[in-house]
DNA sequence: TTGAAAGCGCTAACAT
DNA sequence: ATGTTAGCGCTTTCAA
């Protein structure tokens, strides 16, 4: 009977080889180009190999191959059902094709942004994935420079030039404004993300503006408020609007997190939603179907995005040039939105 | 005017070394080791190194130190407020340390747990947080043979000879099981998660029919239902109970997701929560606050706890021995539980 | 204090 | 088809 000797943590590619008479060479063919290896010979080295418990040293494949099989992940911070599905989504899809995901958050933070874009380059990720558009021109250089493929996500615009995954979200914002002037609205508020440091929350404020104005309607800057995506700070902001001496009849938010925060504050104060002020979201987290009353928002779809951003980055690894993808969001209308109370001038909705 | 040279992505010690006239040795002591080399040298050799943008490569420098700086997380999901959280905190946590997280998730298969752990091995990890306590004790070996640092969260069993940050599931679930004999209820129902291959769940289903027998009442097994930990799958769940001949007065649920979704369907059902029924949760994630009822439910605090599980990796790489932490579950009694309706025999809480 | 040089473990030319 | 060997870019003795 064959003694199972422990796996030396010490075994290397070349003491196993020596130790069956084989090249390491060989060695390192069976496992990188198995068919280029007779049959019989390369049975005789997975063996071996098998036996020896062998692990690969990466840092040493790395450092021969010039490649990771890793890839890296920024995002503004895990602690969000979009950003956790997204990068589920990106991990799985990776995870299928043999790379482990290397995940950093930055907490909206462009300064930190900047800091893990160099850690991930210096850790040799193969690719990686960013979210939104604007940040400091010297770290696109820098990914360039390095010759490392990426695709920033959550956001499009057919003018930046590099690959991208998202959506407009200018365009989003226009879209429920135009929804809500439909339905008869004509005194709207805002309950944003803070748009300093976060493009998508900035372009979604200014969509929506551009769609009111586009149809006559003035927006004054105490109708728009932005917080941190929480649910007390949104309670806060929907009570400021709601103290304004006439009070919007309909409030967008920056996101569900946002319009969940405005939506109980409504309910705690008495106020009847949809009836008495309509609310809307954005992503179309889990809890925003679940919720009473259900809210209206656009879906999302965070999970496919992650794999659509693996798919890119996958294949521009492989040495494809990558393809852009510009998804539409749909609208998904619940129970927080309905025409206003005393209007007549309701039109059908678009 | 000096011209900004484009830095090249070729930059190497060398031959920054060599362009400035200094050994690549005293470059790599500049950047490891600074103060062993005199300062004026020191100053040319960061302008030097500066000026050439350079970007120190991980493989190279982990094959020649044998170290990574980075660390590996495997949890069974990211789409969960929980490991999100424990995930976050772990992340920032090793931030701060200048390491970098790699993320691997199972869907909680025992199979793509031990692929990942070997996956990271391979990648060289510096250490490595795990959920739970069940594996193949083979992965242990493996681990120790290795000698990588790890610990494993969301359990706590003074038994298990390695170094864990969590809880104990089965004594929480006979704290939720002794608070609701307490109020009064004498026939209780389960919706656990999924117990083969997570042993989280399977503990507190044990130890809640442990509390149970201790006090000499039954759970019949059609009392207990496991199910994924979804929403509709958790409402499933409940229809499913409120049929039996004689409905449980109290369901005690695996988590905030499952007790939401057994709240929803009751609510649909007509069913006073909790007059006519009582639900518990498990985790203490943000909705169980949000929503109407509020969930009465074991405050699990996830961010602290990846910190925590972060530190004891970060100390074990320094080599300090690992010390374990055993968590209380705090109970947080909201809106979802309360006496049984005929309940005269209702004692004080515990 | 600084430089020279020997690896770290592997991959991929190149040689056979 | 297999073996030999030269690096990959860095850290770290070891000498100077």
């Amino acid at each position: 009977m064959k003694r199972k000797s422990a796996p030396l943590s010490g075994d290397t590619l070349k003491s196993i080889a020596a130790a069956g008479g084989i090249s390491s060479a060989t060695l390192s063919r069976v496992l990188n180009h198995p068919e280029k290896v007779r049959p019989d010979l390369r049975a005789r080295a997975m063996a071996l190999l098998a036996e020896a418990g062998y692990v690969p040293h990466g840092a040493a494949r790395s450092l021969a191959s010039r490649k990771t099989r890793t890839m890296g992940a920024i995002i503004p911070t895990v602690d969000s059902a979009l950003f956790a599905k997204l990068v589920d989504g990106m991990q799985q899809a990776i995870h299928e094709h043999g790379y482990q995901l290397l995940l950093a958050s930055t907490n909206y933070s462009p300064g930190r942004e900047a800091g893990e874009v160099r850690a991930l380059i210096e850790r040799g990720v193969d690719a990686m994935m960013l979210v939104g558009r604007s940040r400091d021109p010297e770290l696109y250089e820098l990914l360039h420079s390095k010759g490392i493929p990426f695709v920033t996500t959550c956001h499009y615009d057919a003018a930046d030039p590099w690959p991208m995954v998202g959506w407009d979200n200018a365009a989003a914002a226009q879209r429920i404004a135009d929804y809500l002037l439909d339905i008869g609205h004509r005194r709207l508020g805002v309950i944003a993300g803070i748009s300093k440091d976060n493009d998508r929350a900035a372009d979604r404020v200014a969509g929506f503006t551009r769609a009111l104005t586009r149809r006559g309607i003035e927006l004054p800057p105490q109708y728009v408020i932005e917080k941190p995506y929480t649910v007390p700070e949104a309670r806060r902001a929907m009570a400021t609007l709601l103290r304004l001496p006439e009070p919007p009849t309909a409030v967008m938010c920056g996101n569900d997190i946002l319009a969940y925060g405005a939506l109980q504050e409504c309910l705690w104060q008495n106020l009847r939603v949809p009836e008495q002020i309509s609310i809307t979201g954005f992503d179309n987290i889990e809890m925003a179907a679940h919720c009473r009353p259900g809210i209206t928002t656009l879906n999302v779809p965070a999970f496919e995005l992650g794999q659509r951003a693996a798919q890119i980055l996958l294949a521009a690894d492989a040495g494809t040039p990558p393809e852009n993808v510009c998804i539409e969001l749909e609208l998904i209308v619940r129970d927080t939105t309905a025409p206003p109370r005393s209007s007549t001038s309701a039109r059908l909705g678009s």
